[in-house]
DNA sequence: TGAAAAGTAAACTGTTCAGTGTAAAATGGA
DNA sequence: TCCATTTTACACTGAACAGTTTACTTTTCA
């Protein structure tokens, strides 16, 4: 033992984890037989099944992991002081970009992919997702406090943003209808988006 | 032959085509071996063969049938005596049940199950879809020409409509997150579009 | 009635794949 | 050097599944 034994095995590990989250990524669960994982990640199958008992343990091992990673704080906090436009817009440019980056995309391709025929499994992930409060809901709500909105339901607006977002920045990427946003594309999108939900509920 | 024979053979066919239908649906298309589907057709495999000689043909067949019967004609023309409001609830209306009808569902799932590791395929598809001209883009382009909306980007306008009706009508359904919407989520949900839509861009 | 068309049952081929067993080899610390 | 841990190579099992073959039966209709 053990310092060093544990160091090559570890970095065994690493390299099992960083091909598995390439190739899921690529071929997807189905698509990647663990013999092919194997030579992937340089190492024997039995190496594999010494770190993970079950193919299933390896794939929620990288969704997690992914999933970790891919977790950014989207950090921006009601000012009564300033226009609520440069604040909505600084906001959902942030969820945006998130929500296009290749990161993203990539969890939710495999996670999909392999949660597609199990909804119980997907929605019980899903729901853990969901009970966390965005900024976004702690914006609308403060400036709902602060009398520069008017809406009567909370959710129903935030799943109109949230609609509007990966109407445009999400599904289409996911399935590789669309290419990747540009910058332009970004800024366009949250414009008319905020451009939107001002008319609407800015009071 | 062969009038009769055409029949029995039609029954058969049928029964195929109605078993993968249901199958392909509830079990995906990789959930759902030909053997399990003969049994489940109450016919020989060998006939199930004798139909279709792959399973992408009967794959194919099967999500172009239902593709077909999902396609309704949804007719709203645009007529400028009357307020923009009934008539593009109406027409937003017909759009919301279209999508979350269980048929469009169904046939999504099963083309998403099918497709999803194949984008240029699915791309293709969806190209063929993309490419009429949707009665929400007339409807919009006349009350623009009638001076009564005003847009820079109809495309644009038509992603907004599009994503807000999906976001809350299809995604969440069709990975069965949220269950089948009512009549009364429907008028909702409707209403709300058509507030944020002409509140944005009716002149 | 008899020949053609269609269907059936069941075994079979060939492949892919998850997961296991094992014996030998590499690694690195004591 | 020796020992424990880990990795490796590789053969193997058992299952699933697409698609085929064959020998036989049923149906239809001319």
């Amino acid at each position: 033992m053990t310092e060093v034994t544990r160091k090559r095995s570890d970095k065994k590990r690493e390299a099992i984890i960083q091909a598995a989250t390439q190739a899921f990524q690529e071929f997807g669960v189905n698509g990647t037989s663990m013999d092919k994982l194997a030579e992937l990640a340089q190492v024997s199958k039995r190496t594999v099944y010494n770190h993970f008992s079950k193919k299933e343990e390896l794939v929620m091992h990288v969704i997690k992991e992914q999933w970790k990673s891919a977790l950014v704080n989207i950090g921006v906090e009601y000012k009564s002081a300033l226009p609520l436009n440069a604040q909505l817009e600084e906001l959902i440019l942030q969820e945006v970009s998130f929500t296009c980056s290749e990161g993203h995309l990539e969890l939710a391709r495999v996670a999909i992919g392999h949660f597609f025929y199990e909804p119980d499994k997907l929605k019980d992930e899903v729901a853990q997702l969901k009970a966390q409060e965005s900024s976004l809901h702690r914006w609308l709500k403060a400036g709902k406090a602060d009398g520069r909105l008017l809406f009567d339901n909370l959710e129903h607006v935030v799943n109109e943003i949230d609609s509007l977002i990966k109407g445009q920045c999400f599904w289409p990427q996911l399935f590789k209808i669309e290419d990747t946003l540009s910058d332009d594309d970004k800024r366009r999108i949250t414009d008319n988006i905020v451009a939107l939900v001002l008319c609407r509920y800015a009071n």
